[in-house]
DNA sequence: CTTGTTTTGTATCGATTGGTTCAAAACACG
DNA sequence: CGTGTTTTGAACCAATCGATACAAAACAAG
């Protein structure tokens, strides 16, 4: 038919999504851009529309893999204390280990507010985020180590919130010592 | 002496702040800031030298009344449970009201990372606040509505973390009923 | 090898960015 | 009423912004 193209389009996202990830959408440039997926602007340009679509896409696939391993998780056969704890232990580890925080959390901090498109697509993942973690405190609740007399849908808004909220310590200066400590007392209300 | 100024520094600061905080950091414009303020190009850097100057004056400002409303809060006579509660409370019908989000947080996100500066400023206020919350949890040991096994700073961070998830939580579309049910369920674990 | 279609690199677009220059205007002080 | 100092407004700066134009290059299909 035509020529074809000399790049992986996944692979082009993900090396966006890198940048959008430790810049943010409005300090990225999108010579910056060109220069981290090792494309021209035209290839950009024909590929991606703009840079709001280019980082929809990265958002898009940043989500996918970040649901896709709570779903890992959850299908496990551990205690849902235990599937919590372990979550929760991610977070942490990840928070100390780099600086550049969650990009959900970041995109929802400086665009959900800006940019309704965005603001839709992450209300979707968190309602899936919610529905599965809902699912699996429920079914869980045979393992005897979460209170029976709370809702599980109540439980799973917290756990959400708590993630979201070691994140924005982390981000504001916490040590690795106090963020644990915060997953510790939160496995308490469960 | 000389020409006096014909505006009040704090307001101007305080007008900035209303921009930044709608906007965030990078998206507001030095021509919005004119706008924002009422002033020229010239009274804005004369005085403010920087944007990014006249940023961390906003930040400033923001910090001061906030660990203001906190302590008076602290400093009332309710019991501790009380005052955790009203304090996520106030949180939740704020999130609730508007949708700029908590500037604290937003700067947080977008700027704790690129900028050493502002990053320490957060850290600094993030330990007063964990201070102040601590001191008052172990002063209200006495009511017996804290678990007196818990260690008073571990809560305390918890407490700053759940401020912190609600707010992302709203940005991330969760309604107010939600948001509700994590401040209950969070006062759970104290 | 031609033809048709798409991708790619380069050059460039107008608009806007944060910031500066400079002279006129404004006032306190003597 | 000068005089000295500061503020103010307007014009202006190079640099960068996101995005486009266009022709050469690359390849599949015939």
């Amino acid at each position: 038919m035509a020529r074809p193209r000399k790049f992986d389009e996944e692979q082009a996202v993900d090396a966006a999504l890198e940048a959008f990830w430790t810049t943010g959408y409005e300090a990225t440039s999108t010579q910056e851009l060109c220069e981290a997926t090792g494309l021209g602007r035209s290839s950009i340009y024909n590929t991606f529309h703009s840079k709001r679509d280019l980082f929809r896409r990265a958002l898009a696939l940043y989500i996918d893999r970040r649901t896709g391993e709570l779903t890992e998780l959850l299908d496990t056969d551990l205690t849902i204390h235990a599937k919590i704890g372990t979550l929760l232990e991610r977070v942490v580890a990840e928070e100390s280990e780099h600086d550049r925080g969650c990009f959900f959390v970041n995109s929802a901090i400086e665009l959900a507010d800006r940019d309704a498109e965005v603001a839709q697509e992450l209300e979707r993942d968190y309602r899936r985020r919610l529905d599965a973690l809902t699912a699996a405190i429920e079914s869980g609740r045979r393992d005897g180590d979460v209170d029976r007399a709370k809702d599980a849908r109540a439980l799973a808004h917290f756990v959400i919130a708590t993630i979201g909220g070691i994140r924005v310590s982390a981000r504001a200066g916490a040590d690795r010592a106090a963020l644990e400590s915060v997953a510790r007392t939160a496995l308490t209300a469960l």
